[in-house]
DNA sequence: TTGTAGGCGTTATCAT
DNA sequence: ATGATAACGCCTACAA
């Protein structure tokens, strides 16, 4: 079944039958009614891969999702689909493996798909610096931050996270705490990890404390069962620390059962903080204090960037949308 | 730049060329060397929209993974990812809402890129009693039952929900509980819901205990605040009960701390039972007892029963794979 | 082993 | 408003 059948079966040409099919102006509305009923009748679907050789520009806007698991993108990809869904253009979203190369596969899809913009969940800048000029539509780089690479066509939208795990590290000195562990990422893989230690750094200079890596940090993978190792092997450094900051909720997650293990009690014995805001974090006993990546304001602001830029041309820019600090159950004060 | 491109550079025929790029014999080694060195040299990469139109049949083997939050689907879609690029096969995975049919997406993604075979991680048998007859791949349909279903390209292999429920509750009963509070999920919706509760009943049955759903069942959604709105609701009714089960380890996550938050504490005062073996499960305080589903070995049967279908045209059979107890801290036994 | 040419189903550009 | 026709980039007979 092509639109050569619908056209037979009509009477229309198949010109029409294609105008008729994809809403496009110069076509009477008997006639429309005709083909359509008639596509309807028959389980007419247009060929995708027909209609997409040959077109050269779609209405669609395209989505790539790096690392399926992060479960704030689940919740971000939702977001994204209900506002462009008010909005004349098609989602398209793709999912793809942490270890591939993003901007790679954005070029690829719009060979394939012919998007007026791309929307980028996560991703690495060194990736970006490579290829990115390749690329010649709007884009935003959700939750990194590209204002470095000057691209003209490239915006980001991110949370500050050298300024969150500052923030987060401030809270706990705040409330007394001087020796903190951390918990962290690979900071020559990930922006973001790298960010978010520099962060602490930043803290803990500010207040003239001193922090001794070796002994108080550990670099693990996104995981619960890497925070729960990072914090064993913390603890068999030392054990004087009295908070624990990891930099991702999952990661506090296994560090809390770890400390339990060793007969340490949370908030009681050592407080315990983490970053994402996961809703699950909430439930937890105790509840999780962490910091709230504001995850509907990253989506909301950057689909308005990239229509902004598809419609009006708007040129490309930077945003930071603001953190909050979540202190709940798991931190304590220890002031005298 | 196209084939046509690249057949100008290299003084072969557009013909040699596409043979060339796809690996066909009929090419001397020469030519074969000279086009695969232009065509890299160039960046070259054929039109998949093209090359998907003319052809009819492709290597490609298709993973439609219906609800990306299911933490459990992430998982296995890596497994199969590494089983399948064992072989000469090519996987292409697609992610879809959980409220579309996944019947007709596969249709459509049938004609777009006409793979040799499809894995759905989870699906709804009524969608396929309606559509699938239009589907002539084999297929096999992960985590539901599609015994009676009676397609002849149509395998499952699942987890026995029924008697992972049963055996959820006679593990409690076993323990001494009598009164056990069940949260569920919606059972007009979900196949995988529906087993579950009728195997919670059934376990009732067989050790004469009655169960009344009015006072002590919740039907909610997969989630952690829905398993705590299902606990406080299941408090107010009546508090008699000594253990809750919970067809969801998120949903048993949010009853932990309903739980706690009315005074009662897991397991000394109430024992709380998931399903599903989240790997977080084990580092919760108390770490969560649930009924695992083996992951990897659904993973590895159902693309062992795909390729067999493809490959040696084998008939469709509907396996059931093992699920495990594991009984950790979260619950315990009131025995006398 | 290599070249040639037709066609996949659609959109887009003309002309009507 | 509609019709005819030329691409889009590739694969695949078939011919050489």
């Amino acid at each position: 079944m092509t639109i050569k059948d619908l056209s037979a079966k009509t009477g229309y040409a198949v010109g029409t039958v294609s105008r008729a099919l994809n809403g496009h102006p110069n076509v009477s509305e008997k006639a429309r009614k005709i083909i359509l009923k008639a596509a309807k009748e028959s389980g007419f679907e247009l060929n995708v891969n027909a209609k997409q050789l040959k077109q050269t520009h779609s209405t669609n806007i395209l989505v790539i999702v790096k690392g399926i698991r992060n479960e704030l993108f689940g919740e971000m990809v939702e977001i994204i689909q209900n506002l462009i869904a008010q909005t004349r253009y098609q989602l398209i979203v793709d999912y793809m493996d942490e270890d591939l190369n993003e901007v790679h596969r954005a070029l690829q899809l719009c060979k394939e798909k012919k998007p007026l913009g791309i929307l980028f969940l996560g991703g690495n800048n060194q990736n970006f610096v490579r290829d990115f000029g390749k690329i010649d539509i709007p884009c935003v780089l959700v939750t990194n931050d590209a204002s470095m690479l000057q691209f003209h066509n490239l915006s980001s939208v991110t949370t500050d996270d050298l300024a969150a795990a500052r923030c987060a590290i401030n809270s706990l000195i705040a409330l007394g705490h001087r020796r903190i562990a951390i918990i962290g990422g690979d900071r020559t893989i990930s922006d973001t990890s790298r960010l978010r230690y520099e962060g602490c750094m930043r803290a803990f200079a500010e207040h003239d404390i001193e922090f001794d890596p070796k002994r108080d940090y550990q670099g693990v993978r996104y995981s619960c069962q890497d925070g729960y190792r990072a914090t064993q092997a913390l603890l068999k450094k030392s054990c004087q620390f009295t908070a624990i900051f990891a930099i991702a909720d999952v990661m506090a997650i296994g560090a809390v059962r770890a400390l339990w293990e060793n007969g340490l009690r949370v908030p009681e014995d050592i407080s315990v903080m983490g970053v994402d805001g996961l809703p699950m974090g909430d439930y937890l006993v105790p509840q999780l204090a962490t910091i709230c990546q504001p995850v509907s304001q990253l989506a909301k602001r950057s689909v308005e960037i990239l229509l902004a830029a598809i419609v009006d041309g708007a040129a490309a820019c930077h945003e930071t949308v603001p953190f909050t600090v979540l202190s709940r159950e798991s931190v304590r004060s220890i002031q005298i």
